[in-house]
DNA sequence: TCTTATT
């Protein structure tokens, strides 16, 4: 039927495609993108993503029967690299008001729910959005997801961080378990699925209660910081940032958003009992002295 | 008060 140069021709065809699949595969970035507004569309989705790089498809994923959106989507970048941008461009960047999760896709399952490294916060300060706790938190490990839980509506004053390592959980649990953030005292442990909650609660037979504590022997400030990276702007551009006076509650700055994700892990060893918050008119425009997100009280 | 995800 075929002529021998045929047949290999064909097997060298079909070797070509299962290579490119493999390169595909291997090049491609799948970001899972979640907490979406349920009006966000695939279109809003490209024209949002594309300033980070060539997008191969993009995926909402719907009610299989109503359409409506279930409020998360992929988005896949034909370039590794290009997702990576993505994702330090818009990770929680607010799309129709809400700030989004972006992820690496993690299509196992069982990954995905592991609970190791994975914590829960309560008792949290209203003023504590996801990225205060995100770059509160990344100071002590690399976070692969977190939230608070009501964060567009208003914090409902709990959350979770989910490290990729169990050791920088402990590590953060050890250091920030009852400092208070914000004028709050946080309280963390690690986070129990609801039969291992329901075990407890059988076990004990009774709900743990937590009071806020007002004594602020311990005090440390949450930084929101990367979705002010526009207020912030505007600030500087309309010259309000030396009319802020230093008793004001601190804003978040540039300064810290690099400093969070870039710091040291010797600078969290020793958090000081009693922190402020840098007033924001010494933070703007000027040049990085300090690698904490801690600022000593003096 | 203990999340998240059907390519």
């Amino acid at each position: 039927m075929f002529h021998e140069t045929q047949l290999i021709s064909i097997s060298l065809v079909l070797l070509d495609i299962t290579i490119c699949g493999r390169m595909n595969q291997e090049m491609m970035a799948s970001l899972y993108v979640g907490d979406l507004h349920p009006e966000v569309t695939e279109a809003l989705l490209a024209w949002t993503f594309s300033p980070a790089g060539r997008i191969h498809s993009i995926r909402l994923c719907r009610d299989w029967k109503t359409r409506s959106s279930l409020g998360y989507a992929f988005v896949n970048f034909e370039q590794r690299a290009d997702a990576e941008r993505a994702m330090e461009m818009f990770h929680f960047e607010l799309l129709m008001g809400r700030p989004m999760r972006v992820q690496w896709s993690q299509r196992d399952k069982s990954l995905r729910n592991s609970s190791i490294g994975n914590l829960f916060i309560k008792n949290l300060d209203k003023s504590i959005d996801t990225l205060a706790l995100f770059h509160t938190f990344s100071a002590f490990g690399k976070v692969l997801s977190c939230k608070v839980v009501g964060d567009e509506k208003g914090s409902e004053g709990y959350g979770y961080v989910h490290f990729e390592s169990a050791e920088a959980a402990d590590f953060a649990m050890n250091r920030l378990n009852g400092k208070v953030l914000n004028g709050r005292k946080v309280f963390i442990e690690r986070f129990k699925s609801r039969e291992e909650r329901k075990a407890q609660v059988g076990q004990w037979g009774w709900k743990p209660v937590f009071v806020d504590v007002a004594q602020q022997k311990e005090e440390c400030q949450a930084y929101p910081v990367h979705q002010n990276r526009q207020r912030m702007a505007s600030m500087q551009a309309q010259n309000l940032a030396a009319s802020f006076s230093p008793s004001q509650k601190v804003e978040p700055c540039l300064d810290l958003l690099w400093t969070a994700q870039t710091i040291q892990s010797q600078y969290v060893q020793n958090i000081p009992d009693v922190v402020q918050p840098v007033p924001v008119h010494q933070q703007t425009g000027g040049t990085i002295t300090s690698t904490s997100p801690f600022t000593m009280f003096e």
